[in-house]
RNA sequence: GCGCCUGUGGAGGAGUCCGGUCGUCCUCAUCGCCCUGUCAAGGCGAAGAUCGCGGGAUCGAAGCCCGUCAGGCGCGCCA
């Protein structure tokens, strides 16, 4: 039907025949001479309609409208000198055209198709076809193509099997919430849709798979955000005989390799690497963006006794005094934009923020100047190395408590001071996180990662015990995570007592793996890594949706296909399912 | 579950604090006419709206109050 595409025409084509099939992006009528700029998925081309050369295409060229659907004939040649188009890959050419066909008429659609109009986002989703013929979701998905198509590129020399695993398995009472699936065959039963393939990836390793991937659906009911939806795909792995190196010598190469090939940038290997603590330590964060510096620094024992009271009793109540230095700070912000930055903290559940204007000559500027000592203005001064101009942030509560507003506070004031580089990429792994949390909610200690993760030491008292689990950060985002596998049952056991569960919820809810481990299961471990979220980071974008072909709303439902929805009663009958309250009512979308 | 922001011709925005002159304006799209080298073409003209929805106070509401729906961002939740 078409010999070329209209986004691969160049110079070298000068001379050629061609016949295009597209999408009229834009008619340019002189009255005379008609210009047509036909788009399809590669690109966009001009071509000309003469009326004095090709009378019957020109007249049939000021029917054209935006969006039709046309098939041209024509030939390709250099653009006259001084015309070629310098925006444009095949600005060089143009195609002139002796013959066009409507191939089909379209309505006007409800937004123009052009990167530099912002529609609505609703608008977007419930027209995603017509979303998706702009160039950049085009390269959106382009991307995300390349992604994967360089992950099976790298996975498959390494020995990696792809294997597939069910969409339809079993509710796990850990974790997330499930996407449940009532089953006809089982009234009152239901599958769960996967939050991730954990379990049935260890048991590929006891199959003696070896090393598996999978490039994965998952899904957890979970409120979305912008960097996480109901649905995800992540690129799943597991591999038997192996140790924290061995995972990250898989993964490492994988993602220089993605940033190479769609940035073009080379990132240097080994990433950086810390532990979770010191991660904590220094930027309040298991996330943190290395773009930028602004590290926290720890002031708590210049504060006991002072007479700048409130810090006082944080430091005599085994709180911490944290804070940054956020350089030109003092200089760049208004008063009104320091108070700012308290409430924004409050708002982060910290007690209070204290801001210190750093002026000349040592001078300090802040609310609380008139509490503090001169050992204390010096010490902030040499602890943080502020100098005039920079802005000194403290906090003062409970460790959790400073982390948190300090990790939002710095991540605030980078993007306030324009200290974030588009062009960085700044990978950095933590490992040794704790094994357990303690969960307020349920009241006892549950697992970290999961309850087959590795201990690091034989020390399994809660407070302390470190975890064999690892996780890649890039730019302060978290890509993915994972850890090395419980595969001695007595291990297995005692972590089970301190989960505290009873030998008849073990059997019940992970009966079937500790099973499957009796029979010879080999050291394993694994890492699960989030595609959307580098796919966003690489395409530049805040948002997965931006990178997914066809998202749901923040709400959950699906503008384009208008699920969910209700069903026949028929169906539900079938089910032996009743529903107690109509979901919602009709038009309520 | 909670907090914040948004909703105005087909699209994006201004107008909303401080009610009357506002269904007033800008950019794009649409329709018509003109124009033989533009490329976000240009010129002239036209059409197009119960200001998300419901209620309330007011002589009077796009604007104020209450409720509600939808979208976005965040907290809780979730790796």
């Amino acid at each position: 039907m078409r010999t070329h595409l209209c986004g691969e025409l160049r110079l070298a084509h000068a001379g050629d025949q061609v016949t295009l099939c597209g999408w009229v992006a834009h008619r340019r009528d002189h009255g005379g001479v008609t210009f047509v700029d036909l788009r399809d998925r590669e690109g966009v081309v001009q071509i000309v309609f003469h009326p004095d050369d090709a009378p019957e295409a020109h007249a049939t060229a000021q029917e054209l409208r935006g969006e039709w659907v046309v098939r041209v004939t024509g030939s390709v040649r250099e653009r006259p000198p001084g015309m070629a188009n310098v925006d444009l890959a095949t600005g060089a050419v143009e195609v002139v055209v002796t013959s066009v066909e409507v191939l089909n008429r379209a309505e006007t659609p409800p937004f123009v198709i052009e990167d530099r109009i912002e529609a609505d986002e609703l608008l977007r989703l419930e027209y995603r076809y017509l979303d998706l013929r702009r160039p950049e979701m085009t390269r959106a998905l382009r991307l995300r193509h390349e992604i994967n198509r360089t992950i099976r590129e790298h996975m498959d020399p390494l020995g990696f099997l792809e294997v597939e695993t069910p969409v339809l398995t079993t509710a796990t009472p850990e974790g997330a919430r499930d996407f449940l699936v009532p089953s006809r065959m089982f009234p009152g039963s239901f599958y769960a849709l996967p939050q991730s393939p954990q379990q049935l990836k260890q048991l590929l390793m006891v199959a003696g798979q070896d090393r598996y991937y999978q490039i994965v659906r998952c899904l957890r009911d979970e409120k979305p955000r912008a960097d996480r939806g109901l649905e995800f795909t992540q690129l799943d792995v597991e591999m038997s005989f192996a140790d924290e190196e061995d995972i990250v010598s898989v993964i490492e190469p994988l993602y220089a390799r993605v940033v190479r090939e769609t940035q073009g940038v080379d990132v240097t290997t080994p990433f950086r690497r810390m532990s979770y603590d010191e991660m904590l330590e220094r930027y309040g964060s298991d996330k943190p963006d290395l773009r930028y510096g602004m590290e926290l620094s720890t002031l708590t024992d210049l504060f006991e006794g002072s007479g700048f009271a409130a810090f006082a009793k944080v430091a005599a109540d085994g709180g911490v005094i944290k804070g940054l230095t956020a350089p030109r700070g003092a200089a760049v912000l208004s008063r009104k934009e320091l108070d700012k930055l308290v409430e924004d903290a409050k708002g982060r559940g910290a007690a209070g923020l204290v801001w210190i204007a750093v002026e000349d000559g040592r001078a300090l500027r802040s609310p609380v100047d008139k509490f503090l000592s001169d050992e204390e203005r010096n010490g902030i001064l040499d602890r943080t190395g502020a100098v005039p101009g920079d802005l000194v942030c403290l906090v003062g509560d409970r460790v959790d408590r400073a982390n948190v507003a300090l990790d939002g506070l710095r991540r605030d004031l980078a993007a306030r001071l324009d200290l974030i580089s588009d062009e960085r990429w700044e990978f950095v792994w933590y490992f040794e996180p704790p094994l357990f949390d303690w969960s307020d909610d349920e009241n006892k200690w549950v697992s970290n990662h999961h309850p087959f993760t590795a201990p690091l030491t034989d020390d399994l008292e809660p407070r302390t015990a470190k975890a064999r689990a690892y996780d890649l950060i890039l730019n302060g985002s978290e890509l993915g995570g994972g850890s090395i596998r419980i595969h001695d049952p007595q291990i297995q056991e005692r972590v089970f007592e301190v989960l505290g569960l009873s030998h008849e919820e073990i059997e019940s809810k992970f009966g079937h793996l500790i099973r499957a481990f009796r029979y010879g299961a080999p050291p394993h471990g694994g890492i699960a890594m989030g595609l959307d979220r580098l796919a966003m980071l690489m395409a530049g974008k805040d948002a997965i949706r931006d990178v997914q072909a066809f998202p749901k709303a923040q709400s959950g439902a699906d503008p384009l296909m208008g699920g969910p929805s209700p069903v026949d009663p028929a169906q539900l009958q079938e089910l032996g399912i009743r529903v107690i309250e109509p979901a919602r009512s009709e038009g309520g979308r």
